[in-house]
DNA sequence: GGCCCTCCGTGTGCTGGCGTACATACGGCC
DNA sequence: GGCCGTATGTACGCCAGCACACGGAGGGCC
């Protein structure tokens, strides 16, 4: 995202800016606590989690190098709503909070950049509600397999079913039996842990429309 | 909303505000098209729904008089990502998108009023998202008449559970069902789309914790 | 008064996901 | 090379909501 910005601006972000290497299942953001970094993924991938009582957690979005967590911020509010949890490990930039605050203040590229990125999450996080109440868990597998493809830019990643639940929504036991029916299918294979994608298209055919959706969002093809 | 401006702010934008009579079913944004004017309701009630495929709408949001709908607008975006469906008849203020536009560049108070309530929104969007997903039909029913009512400020509104069907995600015999229940509870009565709240508490009771979360949110309470 | 349209009530069978419980299997570590 | 922890597989009963179908009831309109 920040690669996005005119070169001078950006020059004058640098001294905010601190390189962190963002481990798995770190938990950046607590639902209503403060924030106090914002940070830009580089090949680091963060989630989005809602919690409620006595339920498992639910992903709401998906950030990865085309984005950054903080938005709020931006939007004059320090709380987080949601829970923002490391879910693919590797580097990423962060910077204090009241450092960003001013620089969206003096740099309208900096504003209207994050500006478009807020409405692209907004959009993501609207369509991932409603497929989180219409669609099969296998088809939502399928999607969010692929989503987190394209931002880790591999096909083949570290992941238990039992956190994958924790993405969907579902129990560890309902992920295996997805995950099961996409081996069967010869679409993906996995143990202990190692999930590799074996056939894009085919994976794609199972997951719902909401990832060609999503996709197109944050491509900006969306009319 | 905009009774929150200061007066001098308030009178500049009065020249670009028109009154309108929003009727019960308009739809005032549809996905993926242009927004061509931003709606500050008064004592109307306008809902924000998501389209999917082959299934029923599904609510992701409720706005009342506290907010305004085209948030995208102040983000540089004139392009709804939801369907706007006036679900409560009534007055509201519009203005066209090109003098918004303008305007909320003249003006920090207007711009942090929006963006105050964007975050809300946001925040909105999520919780109900995670409810949608994980609470049954008749607990989401009770919080949405009671979401219903805290705005139209009336303990009795027309709704047939055909639409209901459409804000919650199920359907018609899933609204009936439900709302038999809380019949017989003797916390609702209605007949032939006239709904009326005879308990409120024991609706809050009934409802799930979302409910509250999301009023806190818009009073904010929230820490 | 009869007709029709809209809205509500109920029933049947089916399926996806839940809660729970237990069985297997891989792999590292001592 | 046996032990143990983590990850995965499977099974059983249960229930909410689905699809579909049809019955009934209020109310306007002629």
């Amino acid at each position: 995202m920040l690669a996005a910005l005119p070169r001078k601006q950006y020059q004058r972000m640098r001294g905010g800016l601190e390189s962190v290497a963002l481990i798995f299942g770190d938990v950046l953001y607590e639902p209503g606590e403060r924030i106090r970094h914002v940070y830009f993924p580089n090949d680091s991938l963060i989630s989005l989690l809602t919690l409620v009582d006595g339920h498992l957690a639910l992903e709401v979005g998906m950030v990865g190098r085309e984005g950054m967590i903080g938005v709020p911020l931006s939007l004059g509010t320090d709380v987080s709503p949601v829970r923002a949890l490391v879910q693919g490990a590797g580097a990423a930039m962060r910077m204090k909070s009241a450092r960003f605050s001013k620089e969206i203040q003096r740099s309208p590229q900096l504003q209207q950049e994050v500006n478009r990125y807020t409405s692209a999450l907004m959009a993501q996080i609207t369509q991932t509600a409603a497929c989180n109440r219409f669609h099969v868990v296998e088809a939502r597998l399928a999607r969010w397999l692929l989503m987190t493809r394209d931002r880790v830019g591999s096909d083949e990643f570290r992941l238990t079913h039992e956190f994958l639940g924790h993405m969907l929504g579902v129990r560890r036991v309902g992920v295996t039996k997805a995950a099961r029916a996409l081996q069967k299918e010869k679409l993906i294979n996995y143990s202990r842990g190692e999930i590799r994608i074996l056939n894009r298209r085919g994976l794609e055919a199972a997951s719902c429309s909401c990832y060609a959706r999503v996709k197109d969002m944050h491509d900006g093809v969306r009319h």
